[in-house]
DNA sequence: TGAAATGTTGGGGCG
DNA sequence: ACGCCCCAACATTTC
């Protein structure tokens, strides 16, 4: 086999990795000095899209506009592409003669098997690949506690990560690339990412900017404006209390490693050692998911315990309906499902309670739930949201036990106690006391009347009612103890 | 990274 | 002064 002349060019496949900085694929092949080429491939095999849904999409179609204007500034060029990543990538190599293949790997295991192929099929045309784990701190294969097997505990976990958890500086951004002649391909507004007859998005512009500038401006402003303040609003969702990063991160427009080094500078420097670790622990989680996936396979298929292979999940079209638009008659969760309409984001604490009220008090499985998040969430990551819903539902690693149940209305008096962040989202209860906001079904009549509130008229009753719905959830729970043989 | 039911304790009102 | 009840406030257990 003949090795290909050093200006033969070297392709730089990006995935979820939309940044120029701390990116080792970038930067290794500008290090090889050949010409680049840069290509984004919108995936027609389901199984292999890295955008789950369409608010994902919208994110998309601005991060690659960012990253393409990036990519130009410094000379460079990002083409777009669509088809089978499996025949594309190797037609590439054919025709430009490309000497060398870079990737940073996405690590959802089911794109595993098919990235080695692409691999081995490069191998075999006489091309390079190379592809960095990036997707997080830790390093999962290598991560096992005493006798050598996965953590299937947080905080055991992390507490290991933590021990020898130093990860290497960033790498720059390159400031020069030499671009290979122009490739054909599509260009952004082929793809229709964006949506139009209706734009529901209409309001996202106002709380992202997508992009790598976009996520090092919230990351400088969360640490300058919130980390002091961490621990104590964090499960505040009528504050401003969050880093809000998870979309910029999930596309990799900013890197978990990068996001680290931030936090311990300006932990150091202004001593907030405290929230800051509590931030970095929610870092974690997401490593932590990673970390399961890579372990134990596909969590969005399988019950991490198989225990709940036998749950009696109970079928309730309506229900589903009510929760996914923000009309279930349980303020809390209504405010936090018209949020995640409107912004394509919901606040940490209110995914918990939506997620808790859709499992536990209506019944659906879980999957419903996990299915809803993945199209109308900008910061959808099948892998994180998977592992999330079954820690929610009681299936998952280190999951919250099935008989821990929030009570929406509870929740709501101690994390929104004025009342601000359902009066926000939903104007119908608009009228009520904060005694009365979080539980308008129990509110006195008066306070109903003086509120201008007809229940299951102007507002709903709840579609699950707290108590039962509760009640219900744990004779489900029982049902499945009972039918599960002790192995 | 719960909530509800149940148990315990201690202070105040009151006979 | 004392016992009794009530009921917060807190602690424990149960789901």
């Amino acid at each position: 086999m003949a090795t290909p002349p050093a200006t033969a060019p070297a392709l730089v496949w990006f995935r979820r990795d939309l940044r120029l900085a701390d990116n080792p694929a970038l930067y290794a092949a500008v290090q090889s000095g050949r010409p680049l080429i840069c290509v984004y491939i919108r995936e027609a095999d389901p199984a292999f899209q890295l955008s789950p849904g369409a608010a994902a999409d919208w994110w998309l179609h601005h991060s690659l506009a960012a990253l393409s204007q990036a990519l130009d500034v410094r000379g460079g060029h990002l083409t777009l592409l669509s088809g089978r990543s499996e025949s594309l990538i190797p037609e590439l190599v054919r025709r430009h003669g490309i000497a060398e293949v870079f990737w940073n790997r996405v690590d959802w295991p089911w794109m595993d098997a098919r990235d080695r192929r692409i691999a081995d099929m490069l191998k075999s045309n006489g091309a390079r690949a190379r592809a960095f784990r990036i997707a997080t701190l830790i390093d999962p294969p290598a991560l096992l506690n005493g006798s050598g097997t996965p953590y299937k505990v947080f905080s055991a976990f992390w507490r290991a990560a933590l021990k020898d958890l130093d990860p290497r500086t960033p790498l720059p951004a390159p400031d020069r690339l030499a671009a290979s002649p122009e490739t054909a391909g599509d260009t952004l507004d082929d793809w229709c990412l964006t949506p139009r007859n209706p734009d529901w998005a209409v309001r996202f512009p106002d709380r992202w900017a997508p992009g790598e500038a976009g996520a090092h401006k919230r990351l400088e402003r969360f640490l300058a404006d919130s980390l002091s303040d961490y621990r104590n609003h964090r499960d505040r969702p009528d504050r401003f209390g969050t880093s809000r990063l998870s979309p910029h991160l999930g596309w990799g427009e900013i890197s978990a490693r990068t996001v680290w080094h931030r936090v311990q500078l300006h932990a150091e420097r202004g001593g907030h050692f405290q929230d800051a670790d509590k931030f970095l622990a929610e870092i974690g989680w997401r490593d932590f998911a990673y970390y399961l996936g890579h372990h134990f396979g596909d969590l969005r298929h399988t019950n991490f315990n198989r225990d709940f292979d036998r749950f009696p999940w109970r079928d309730d079209p309506e229900a589903l309906a009510a929760w996914t638009t923000g009309r279930t008659g349980v303020p809390m969760v209504d405010a936090a499902m018209r949020e995640l309409w409107a912004t394509g984001w919901m606040h940490n604490r209110v995914r918990m309670i939506v997620a808790s009220y859709l499992v536990k008090h209506i019944g659906c499985h879980w999957r419903e739930g996990m299915a809803w998040f993945e199209d109308t969430l900008v910061d959808a990551d099948p892998l994180v949201n998977a592992a999330s819903w079954q820690w929610v539902a009681g299936s998952g690693a280190d999951a919250a036990p099935y008989f821990r149940i929030f009570n929406p209305a509870a929740q709501g008096k101690k994390f929104d106690p004025e009342g601000h962040y359902v009066r926000r989202w939903v104007p119908e209860v608009n009228g009520l006391a904060p005694r009365d906001i979080h539980a308008p079904w129990a509110a006195p009549a008066g306070e109903l009347a003086m509120a201008g509130i007809q229940l299951g008229t102007s507002y709903p009753r709840p579609v699950a009612d707290l108590k039962t719905g509760r009640e219900r959830a744990l004779e489900a729970y029982r049902t499945m103890k009972a039918e599960t043989v002790p192995d």
